[in-house]
RNA sequence: GGGCCUGUAGCUUAGUCAGGUAGAGCACCGGGCUUUUAACCCGGUGGCCGGGGGUUCGAAUCCCCCCGGGCCCGCCA
């Protein structure tokens, strides 16, 4: 069975409409390790709805989480706003300085990240949790947290052992500069909060409003209440013992509710580098990753791992691998006697492809392009022209007719990647600009009559694959060579290297001059 | 210090929750095709499932101990 199926058969024991969530804080961009949060929570919830469940799968932005600290990426103007939540803050201009204001920081780095789950299937219901704040849903239970503070406190002191102050208070109010730094709570009477800064000013927050906020710890199992969640996978940083998560449990039993199951989730690491981090530049966006890798691939990369494996990300050779395993299991059969096992393992797959489509419920064999990776690699680089490369794909009989929706995204996203800094090198083809000292060495006397034979051919022939073919073929009749050792040959003088795609098709990509020259100079 | 995850063929791994004779892919080797699309097709080598103990008729799977690797514990997915 696919993780996520086994999910919804726990979540199904609940016997209540499933609520399934992810929380980010949009404190800066976006990268691809937010998409396992995402993609975590989302298939878990359609496996719900293919479970027959009834389902939401709701996206809460933390945008009442404040300002850390200045990031690298923004300018100094922003120490002003440590403290004020994202949703109140002036998004950053290119630059880094604060812009006018009309879209909030938080809606910043947001809005490109949602349309790039638009592209990957994904549609949640989003929350801003500063609305939530706003509207007063979290007034009551900001009453009751203030009203059980010793009780939380203790919670959060013997579960996380951390040692908090005896005055700690369950609600940051903000300040009059909108700083939740800084600012001490005075006292508490239903609905304000009393407060006083470190300049002596004095104020009070409407609990109703978003005049403040829970701490984190409290406001997580205040909004599983608010929202009723059932389901909130959460990265391994909230899993660890004495962290969010076990603090998160009792404070919403303390607050009345029933706590999600505890679901934690390894990291996404890029390969070779560790964990991401937007502070340490190890980051890849999911814009970027979309640019290259299909969407059903992407979505694959997630739902084939189990929840507590850590995925290693890699858009360098190991694409080409993680596509031709997603296209290989399209069309698996197995045949002979299914064993128990097998049985699971078969499910457990079709669970992996079936989470993989982009629009839940099509048949993942639409998604079938039928050619490998490496071949579309080749493809790409040596034909500029798509119809080019569908009538090549005809002729070897990988398609017939017009090509798929499926091959078409294929391609265009290849042409990306072969043209990124991520595309590995030993599948690039590299056209010589002479002939290499190594190829000299290697091309034999024959082999060499041959090549000049070949430039004088291509002088004067028509510039299409069946002339340049007939050329060739025209070449060696003329020559001593063995019709093998001729290609070698001409992938030598071309390429550096003794193999190639179709001699034919590769050189009429090139101009008739390069290809001439490069020939009769050996 | 506390805790989580993980260890299965050279590499990446499935199978572990519901115990029943270890499955893949890559790589490698061989064959087919052979005036060649790095393609494609067929076959093969290769595992005391990290180690030890226990439960069981039966353990990769459940329990205990140990060892190795990764990671988390202000905020971060």
């Amino acid at each position: 069975m696919h993780w996520a199926d086994f999910r919804a058969q726990k979540l199904s024991e609940r016997g209540v409409p499933q609520v399934i969530v992810s929380g980010i804080t949009p404190s800066g961009e976006f990268h691809i390790g937010h998409l396992r949060e995402i993609l975590t929570a989302e298939m878990i919830h359609r496996a719900c709805l293919d479970a027959k469940l009834e389902s939401r799968y709701v996206f809460i932005v933390d945008s009442m989480d404040p300002l850390r600290r200045v990031y690298d990426f923004l300018s100094r103007d922003y120490e002003q706003f440590i403290g004020v939540p994202l949703a109140y803050i002036p998004a950053p201009k290119p630059d880094g300085t604060p812009s006018d204001g009309k879209v909030s920081y938080a809606e910043h780095f947001l809005d490109p990240f949602l349309k790039a789950l638009e592209e990957i299937g994904v549609y949640p219901e989003i929350v801003m949790n500063h609305e939530t704040y706003e509207n007063g849903e979290f007034a009551e239970k900001i009453d009751l947290a203030i009203n059980n503070r010793e009780e939380i406190r203790d919670i959060m002191m013997s579960i996380s052992g951390r040692d908090l102050p005896e005055e700690w208070f369950p609600y940051s109010p903000r300040g009059p500069e909108g700083s939740m730094d800084g600012v001490t709570v005075t006292s508490y009477e239903y609905p304000y909060v009393y407060w006083e800064d470190e300049n002596g000013v004095s104020g009070k927050s409407d609990i109703r409003k978003a005049d403040g906020k829970l701490p984190w710890r409290v406001d997580w199992a205040a909004r599983w209440i608010i929202h009723g969640v059932t389901c909130e996978p959460a990265g391994k940083d909230h899993g660890a013992a004495g962290g969010s998560y076990d603090t998160g449990i009792p404070i919403c039993e303390l607050l009345g509710g029933t706590p999600p199951d505890k679901i934690v989730y390894e990291w996404i690491q890029l390969k070779g580098m560790g964990p991401m981090s937007s502070s340490s530049g190890v980051t890849i966006g999911p814009m970027e990753a979309l640019s290259l890798v299909p969407p059903e691939i992407l979505r694959y990369v997630i739902a084939r791992s189990k929840i507590g494996r850590h995925i290693e990300f890699d858009t360098g050779g190991a694409l080409f691998e993680m596509a031709d395993e997603y296209e290989r299991l399209l069309t698996r059969i197995d045949t002979g006697e299914i064993t128990k096992r097998m049985e699971t393992r078969i499910k457990t797959r079709e669970g992996a492809l079936r989470m993989s489509q982009v629009v839940r419920g099509s048949d993942p064999i639409d998604s079938f392009a039928g050619v490998s990776f490496r071949h579309l690699a080749m493809l790409a680089q040596i034909k500029s022209s798509d119809e080019e490369i569908w009538e090549s794909l005809r002729n070897s009989n990988h398609i017939s007719g017009p090509p798929s929706t499926s091959i078409i995204g294929r391609l265009s996203k290849m042409r990306n990647w072969v043209g990124s800094e991520h595309f590995p090198e030993n599948a690039r083809i590299n056209i010589q600009t002479e002939i290499g000292e190594g190829a000299r060495n290697e091309i034999t006397d024959e082999q060499s009559s041959f090549l000049v034979e070949l430039s004088k051919n291509l002088r004067d022939c028509e510039w299409d694959q069946d002339s340049v073919s007939v050329a060739i073929r025209n070449s060696i009749g003329a020559s001593e060579v063995a019709g093998k050792d001729a290609f070698s040959a001409i992938y030598l003088a071309i390429l550096g290297s003794s193999h190639g795609p179709r001699a034919s098709a590769l050189i009429v990509e090139m101009e008739r001059e390069h290809i001439v020259s490069i020939l009769s100079s050996i």
